[in-house]
DNA sequence: TATTTTTACCTAAGTTTCCAATGTATTAAA
DNA sequence: TTTAATACATTGGAAACTTAGGTAAAAATA
């Protein structure tokens, strides 16, 4: 498990680019997700993915889909247009990011 | 300036790196050190800075030494047996991180 | 010479963002 | 039939920051 503190902030980028890549995902799967890509080494708990999705869906990024699954409502989650362009968005701030922090700690790119 | 919460957690590592690469330094100086290496692109605020530097301290990281400058005195900073470890162990995770998610957001490596 | 900027230490209040714990309920597997 | 997995969610508290403030010496600039 990486250091919790690490994580923080990079929630969102996670998310926004899962939905991008996928089209549409409800909470859960979006946890598993997560849990399969990075082998068990990121784990993304409900009391952080919650909060998060509702958060991003009051800032315009995400829109929801309500859908019955037998007698269970299942959520679905999807970008809007503004959610769209500020993927890239994220991804390129969280590259810089990186950028700035190998250079600081001055380690070798290759490493990756 | 970069995104706030991606340098959440990072502030630790980021001391300690430097610490480890010029033997001892002071407060003002690590902000400056920063600031020179990133191209301004991170800011380390003292608000932020000293009570990190305090924790550390407190940890058993880091060890001081006062020396008076003129009238006033300057309080350098340097790393103890045990910070010398923790270095390598948190950049290792630092590293960690990144590789995972360089896998969750399907980047490249080479972007570095 | 007077004033501003830089150097240099620090704390406190408030915000954000997360984790741990808890709650509810359906469906599948043991 | 009981446990695990699926699926939604909230709440309390901790951690780590930002913003703002305080003090004061030394250097640069007007």
């Amino acid at each position: 498990m990486h250091s919790p503190e690490l994580v923080k902030g990079t929630l969102q980028t996670i998310i926004l680019k899962l939905l991008a890549d996928n089209g549409r995902m409800y909470g859960y799967e979006i946890t598993q997700k997560v849990r399969d890509l990075s082998d068990g080494k990121l784990v993304v708990t409900e009391g952080a993915l919650y909060p998060t999705l509702h958060r991003l869906e009051a800032e315009n990024l995400l829109i929801t889909e309500k859908e019955h699954i037998g007698k269970r409502v299942r959520k679905y989650y999807r970008l809007t247009e503004t959610g769209k362009s500020s993927v890239t968005e994220r991804i390129g701030e969280f590259e810089n990011f990186v950028k700035t922090m190998f250079t600081i700690l001055n380690l070798n790119p290759g490493m990756i």
